[in-house]
DNA sequence: AGAGGGCATCAAGATGCCGTAAAGATCGCG
DNA sequence: CGCGATCTTTACGGCATCTTGATGCCCTCT
């Protein structure tokens, strides 16, 4: 992966295809392209991408399906394209495994940022386990189960440390309202989207400077939460 | 420890126990003998030793537990003796934190070898775990297993003395209810919460300024306790 | 402009956890 | 066999946390 990460973009609109494959060569993926659901399956088998850019109207199928497939043997990062119209399809494509999406029609420079996220989360690998987690004035201190804003000690509910600790093992990632109440209250669950509202809010209080203006918890209006390491 | 260095002998059978004991008292060690899981825990806790030999068939349990609960809150080399010749008993032993492994039938003159290695090691590699803590007007004295507040020496009953040094061995760290269950009263005993608070009521009675304000003997609520040996 | 959905914040119950005291049960010891 | 120390268990008042409902803002669509 390190000499020149490979990329698969699977779109059915030829248009758009050609542009995402040209600005993805333009930083340095080899691209690959297909049109088609069964295409998608066959090229990511043989080209093995570090990177999966797929819309999610195909015409052979729907994109969930070939995220769920994928994600059986293939841990690579994928980005969603989609149209706006269809809100819960996206939370569909996040929840079957994708790791971000981007709503049509996006700028060069939101897809690319978004990409060389996806490949410097895929890099970091997992070392993010068990040890002491730094973002902004921010620490989490895993073993010790403590918190820390500004070497201030920061004092944590149980689910307010639980919710933490999925977003930022995580990170980066867009997380759907019902991963997240899976994740923390359990399956059964996955509907109060109320708690989450209530419970980010009290953790933004606790670690954002401007809670109202938060730089980390990040808001995916209609879709979920998504923790910002970088900012 | 330089006097006389302390062993604890965990064996159920007698004969065996006898055995190891009359050897490493010829040696010059003072030793302590535990025929249960138990017991040895106990032992373990309040003789504080510098060396550990511990059989892997017990009646009340599997020895590699005994050595994972120890490793919570003691760094003293564990010599396991076994019958079991296969492989990966070895191999969770060691994983579980034993130093050396020696299958029975053994010869006095290999059981001796060892134990010399792991005092030489012991005398070498630290000089000698901070055998005295200290926090606020608090004196904890290892060796001498004695507790003084403000120069005065507090009395503490043995569960008392075993939960205070957990907590001193984690300092700093969350530590969940299970896990103080586990390490004080031994597996089995993983749920009466009560007895935490009971007994850290206790502690802060003894050793807190104002036991309903604690500066060290912090709770979690929710999860477990800690101690902070900074305030 | 108005309606509606999603979000943030606040604040009042409801719940379950925590701390304390004190009464049994158990153990070790003389 | 009895006594004291320690451990276990029970009972209960108080409090942190969780849950739930109400309110207002912003954005989008009609």
């Amino acid at each position: 992966m390190t000499p020149m990460p490979v990329a698969l973009v699977l779109e059915d609109e030829r248009e758009i295809r050609r542009f995402v494959c040209a600005a993805l060569e333009a930083e340095g993926w080899q691209v690959h392209e297909a049109a088609t659901l069964r295409e998608g399956l066959v090229q990511a088998a043989t080209r093995r991408p570090d990177l999966v850019i797929a819309d999610l109207g195909l015409p052979d199928g729907d994109g969930v399906d070939f995220i769920r497939e994928l994600r059986t043997w293939s841990g690579a990062p994928v980005i969603v394209l989609s149209a706006r119209t269809r809100e819960n399809e996206k939370v569909a494509a996040l929840d079957a495994g994708a790791d971000d999406y981007i709503t049509k029609p996006f700028g060069l420079a939101e897809l690319l940022a978004r990409t060389r996220a996806s490949l410097r989360r895929l890099r970091a690998g997992k070392p993010t386990e068990d040890a002491v987690v730094r973002f902004g004035d921010i620490e989490v201190d895993s073993p010790a189960r403590v918190v820390r804003k500004a070497g201030r000690e920061v004092h944590l509910t149980p689910i307010e440390y639980r919710l933490l600790g999925v977003l930022i093992a995580n990170a980066g990632r867009v997380l759907t309202h019902p991963f997240l109440l899976r994740a923390v209250w359990g399956p059964g669950h996955s509907e109060n989207t109320h708690y989450l509202r209530v419970y980010m809010g009290n953790l933004r209080q606790k670690l954002e400077d401007d809670s109202a203006r938060p730089r980390h918890l990040l808001t995916e209006t209609g879709v979920g939460y998504r923790l910002l390491t970088d900012a």
